[in-house]
DNA sequence: CAATAGATCATCT
DNA sequence: GATGATCTATTGC
């Protein structure tokens, strides 16, 4: 089993412009009890200026979290189906949030792969948003928790490899669309694929 | 390989 | 009553 490093990032990691949080989340773990993965794709929705965000129609029993402290998991449920796993993101007052869209896992493989059935490979196991949460165990009763503490963490590696970090429209959303906040590690066989029309440019 | 249909429900109009 | 920050299987070249 993989030793997991102990460095949870605090809250003022998260209490920055969401752009600036989207693309340092790249590169870092994602922690729920045994199963783990290394961030490797993500998308920044803002505020009242992003008709893609869920925040741009102020404040809502469901987006209510986007208004709070950084640092707190959004869980939405969408298509009848499956959920979707955000990090809040601004101070306090401020919507902003980053959509973690896949991992890379390496920890608890076999958890994730009891969890999805399906998944014919590794890199598969975890790569896409609906695919992540389902991997993880992460669920609307997630929605709201402290990502500071728990059993649900965001972590550091004491010393990062680097990366290449690539840039393109983001996923599956009709405003804003051409609006370039999707993020991903460059050459990552974990971040997801849509078919090549809809590719990230570099 | 590319395109598309179907599953299925909380949220908001 | 329509829609959506998705995934999978299936169909058609």
């Amino acid at each position: 089993m993989l030793r997991i490093p102990a460095s949870i990032l605090p809250r003022s990691f998260y209490e920055r412009p969401t752009v600036e949080v989207a693309r340092d989340l790249l590169g870092k773990l994602l922690v729920h009890g045994r199963a783990a993965g290394r961030i490797v794709e993500v998308e920044a929705y803002l505020g009242a200026e992003d008709l893609a965000a869920h925040a741009a129609r102020g404040v809502t029993n469901r987006t209510r979290v986007l208004f709070g402290p950084p640092g707190h998991a959004y869980v939405f449920f969408i298509y009848g189906m499956y959920e979707c796993l955000n990090i809040v993101a601004e101070p306090e007052g401020t919507a902003g949030c980053v959509l973690i869209r896949a991992l890379e896992p390496l920890a608890g493989i076999e958890i994730m792969q009891r969890r999805r059935p399906k998944a014919r490979s590794i890199e598969d196991l975890a790569s896409g948003p609906g695919k992540l949460t389902l991997a993880m165990g992460i669920s609307r009763r997630h929605n709201g928790a402290d990502l500071t503490r728990g059993a649900l963490t965001v972590r550091a590696f004491p010393s990062a490899p680097p990366f290449e970090i690539a840039a393109g429209p983001r996923i599956g959303i009709r405003h804003c669309a051409d609006w370039p906040l999707r993020f991903y590690i460059a050459g990552n066989p974990c971040v997801s694929k849509h078919g090549s029309s809809r590719a990230g440019i570099a």
